[in-house]
DNA sequence: ACTCTTGTTGATCGAATGATCACCGAGCCC
DNA sequence: GGGCTCGGTGATCATTCGATCAACAAGAGT
């Protein structure tokens, strides 16, 4: 009666990631309070076999911040941003929705948030990144394109991302019913920001 | 040699209600997570005190939401927002100074917050009271104001709630500065969002 | 088929956690 | 000022936690 339970064996860099996703999965849902045994449980290995892999439940925490954080925001993005053959409000929009397809997925938003919450550094360090690399710049297009009749502050486009980012945290978060489709939304935030400019 | 550690008896009622205002800024800080020796600590009072008021950790937590949630929205609020006697721009920007007001706490925030990664029942209360009570009226009020001219949807209220919120959001979750007078912001937000209107 | 490597496990340790209980002593009453 | 009430404490229990270790066994090499 040899179960449906075998052990199977991994290649170390296999199981590695393995772990890493489910711990990614895993800290998402509860938070990095969550026992190691219940984490163990779902990525289908012992609570042993975690430490083989990585030294502390700290330095696994870690390794899913990399996984999360690492290449989330697209380097093409700044670029197509600042494409002045391309009108303002498109590429406002544009923008928009490549970043909320990347960040608004339960793993990043939750992770993002409970690392918040614990005052993590890599939190802060990512909004300074969005905050000199997008919105900075995003506030240098809109100013030349508002040619003299506008210019914006770095508030006005916190306020701006605010309230887009806003509908990951009610969806994810909260746990509250967004529309499926977040484009119209996002349109029609960038159109009343760039108000006659659009 | 009697230390300045004088053991204190305190009425019944008073004592609990310290205990609550200790745990609320407790787990505001490190999450429900926190083990209760050092909220006694911090509380000046045994852990095996807090048993003497709450059966259990998950009781207090309980006394804490209530006590946090209770009485954050202020009913004369509705009032004033549908008060035609004032143009609607003056109403939102009234209503936004004292909604963050109210929740822009270190505490209301992170509360807030960690119970919603929690996936905690009183969350999602709380914000289908804040649309059914808050934002719906607005948005009639601004169809009414609008007269004809523009019928905003639901999500476009929850674009200018989120803006805003986020604000606090950056201050207590994320540690970011944030402007200390939020009233121009929210002006600014405001008057974006009612465009001609404004 | 046999062996050897090493990925994987079950058992277990010390510390920390939520919760309990017998006992102490501050402060009011007479 | 002596006694009584009950708010408060120190000690302790049963669990659960992160982390460790000797031992097992899957699977490649021969």
């Amino acid at each position: 009666m040899e179960g449906s339970i075998t052990r199977r064996r991994l290649e170390p860099a296999a199981r590695r990631e393995e772990i890493i996703r489910a711990a990614t999965a895993y800290f998402a849902e509860v938070g990095f309070g969550g026992p190691t045994r219940d984490l163990a449980r779902r990525a289908g290995v012992t609570q042993a076999l975690l430490y083989k892999y990585f030294a502390s439940k700290a330095e696994l925490r870690e390794a899913v911040f990399e996984r999360v954080y690492l290449g989330r925001i697209a380097p093409h993005w700044l670029d197509e941003l600042r494409d002045r053959t391309v009108p303002i409000r498109a590429r406002l929009c544009r923008f928009y929705a490549q970043y909320t397809r990347a960040i608004f997925t339960y793993e990043w938003m939750r992770i993002f948030m409970w690392a918040g919450l614990d005052g993590d550094a890599l939190n802060r360090r990512y909004l300074e990144h969005v905050s000199a690399l997008l919105l900075a710049p995003m506030r240098e297009e809109i100013t030349a394109a508002a040619e003299g009749r506008w210019a914006p502050g770095m508030e006005d486009l916190w306020n701006l991302h605010g309230g887009i980012v806003y509908l990951g945290i009610r969806r994810h978060i909260y746990h509250l019913p967004v529309p499926e489709d977040v484009t119209p939304v996002i349109e029609a935030a960038v159109d009343r920001f760039l108000g006659p400019l659009s």
